[in-house]
DNA sequence: AATGAATGAGATTTCATTCAT
DNA sequence: CATGAATGAAATCTCATTCAT
């Protein structure tokens, strides 16, 4: 009310960076507990307890619980997509062995993110469709292409490159999941490196066009 | 008062009919809510009613809701580890196509109690020990030891067998995952014929011994 | 339909006594429970079962559950009042020891009646005033006579009869409901004899009339 | 944030005293209905009715509504032992009748507390040890101790202090247990001052010592 | 914006009673 | 008469959301 004309830009920004700052605390500690017993175990309680706010101040950065949950699932930026657009992903070898490598490395803090967008994907459509099938897809499109491409170069097997797509999906899958359920740890970056090379050595053997 | 003896069993038999019948109503009604959208999002009004019984009788047969999930999670009787237990899973090509054929057999029927079991094992720390960890640990040796065996007999590359092991299974999860998070739909007989076939040349052409 | 005009007697006669021994059976088991744990925490199934018969058997024999309640605060049949009918139970010290030690002679059977009588009395009208206070002023009654004829004959002191009567009841109250509460053991015969005698002792020393 | 320092007591001690006037609030009513129909007999609805609040709101101040029920218990703060307590109260014939009086001096508005512990003191064991049986045993033992005094003192009869006791709580629930139990009305301050004087005069030419 | 007590709709669970066998 | 599964009304309890401060 006593703001003027000069104040409104600086108070917006300031007032934005509050705001993220809020809606990232809140999103963090729903993360956490959504990770580990669901989203509907969570209550609001203990979201605002562990975002150490009131549970009236939730309401001021969300719409409703839900809109946590939507928010924490489309966050979860896993740099598995990242590395997989890179147009070397599947070059030879060694980038294979780093793409692996690299789409494995999930930050610890990115963890409850990432589980909660697999978990809460079997149980509520909008995440599944708009957070999970939609990333799946874009992988699985890469995939593919990088695949032909290798076909085409007359590297790779002239295989169904879908096929192939989904296989290592799968492989890749088999690598990750685990510590997305939560039955497994996170790999250490060691674990990782040697866990993406033989898998890339089982996958290529299988994959390449054997010369014999 | 004068035949007890001879009416117990009889009467016993039928009451174990019907309490079976409902037992199975109930199960069944709640396998499909819970695969639908979660356990937590699953009322007993509606298992009630798609049991065709009243809520209150629900509790003749369980003791409370949890028992029912309980009950739902150890009923998923997947025909996996049977088709894996076969001697010859391994074998040949032909065995390991077989193999991944019927372990990919999941009726419409038994679909809802795998994809609960699946899904609340995230969420429920007895069904993920007890029901979940325990079938794929068991998976997981089985395959080991068959792999170990091929290894031995100069069949496949001397590779870390545990690895091995991890590798199939992830391929399998690969193909019956996505059915069972509900993002794909139970592949047909002839789907799953063609997904083996395709899968497991590719499998074996990294994981077999190459000659020259 | 079949039977004729001398059958029915008989039957009648049988039936009286089935039915007799069935409400029995059921009494007996709800009277247990019932000083156990109370009416309202009681079920219908726990009754059936110590009965040895089905739920629905109960309502054979009565209209509902409070029936069986008020038919075992009924029941409770102490020996109290038969102790006080003596005419003779004021008479000297020894018969004020004798009707002591008859009043507080509770069977281990009694006890349960008694004690259902005397807890649900508190939050039962109908039992407070049907079946508990009836008998209270009863006693009441029959101990003020008797005290104004002991007051009439010079051997008390000229007192309240009526404060009196209270007295005497309060003080066999001291000695009976910790037992009736369930906070005390049944005193045994020898016990009982010894309460009696003590008590009445200091009761006579003080309400009978002082010599000098 | 910069006078926080000074704020939190400030808040607290509203908070407190909205808390404490909720909790109040609900155990006021509670007690009532406690008294009048039973702990079991009661709802929460009822309850929350008369507290004037939600059903729900119950629930920020209780864990459950057995938590009502045990502090309900808990509260009632009779003056009796106070009573006894006091050094004097077998001193002479006059401390005896002051005992008395105040120690029958309930207020209204901690009947329904009072009623309540001796009520459910016979369903519920944690009332009717850690509540009735602690306060039971503490009276008896000053009144044990008193007595004792009293006898070393040549002013009683070298009777068993322990039963006599024993004999003046009887007497004393004679007095106070048929208001407890909802069987009389709280007796006025003159009939308890009458009523103590005449009990006391009972008790005494029973317990003192006779001269002749 | 922040607070957290109050709300009330809705979920789970209990259990006396009925009724078909 | 006996049975006990089925019923459904009612009780307890949970918790996302609101709102006065």
């Amino acid at each position: 009310m006593v703001s003027n004309a000069m104040d409104r830009p600086r108070f917006n920004a300031r007032r934005q960076r509050r705001i993220a700052r809020g809606r990232q605390r809140i999103m963090s500690a729903a993360a956490t507990l959504f990770a580990q017993t669901g989203f509907a175990n969570t209550t609001t309680k203990e979201i605002a307890h562990r975002a150490d706010m009131a549970e009236g101040t939730l309401y001021n950065y969300f719409d409703n619980k839900r809109g946590i949950l939507l928010a924490v699932a489309k966050e979860a930026e896993t740099p598995m997509i990242a590395a997989l657009q890179d147009p070397q992903a599947l070059e030879d070898r060694d980038a294979m062995v780093s793409m692996f490598e690299k789409a494995m490395d999930i930050s610890e803090s990115q963890l409850p993110f990432a589980r909660t967008r697999f978990s809460e994907a079997s149980v509520d459509d909008v995440i599944l469709q708009e957070s999970f099938m939609v990333r799946l897809r874009k992988i699985h499109q890469l995939l593919e292409e990088h695949i032909a491409g290798r076909i085409a170069a007359g590297v790779f097997r002239p295989i169904d490159a879908a096929l192939g797509a989904r296989m290592v999906m799968s492989v890749f899958g088999g690598l990750i999941v685990p510590a997305l359920r939560g039955a497994a740890p996170l790999p250490s970056p060691e674990e990782r490196h040697s866990l993406a090379e033989t898998v890339v050595d089982l996958l290529l053997d299988g994959i390449r066009l054997r010369d014999s």
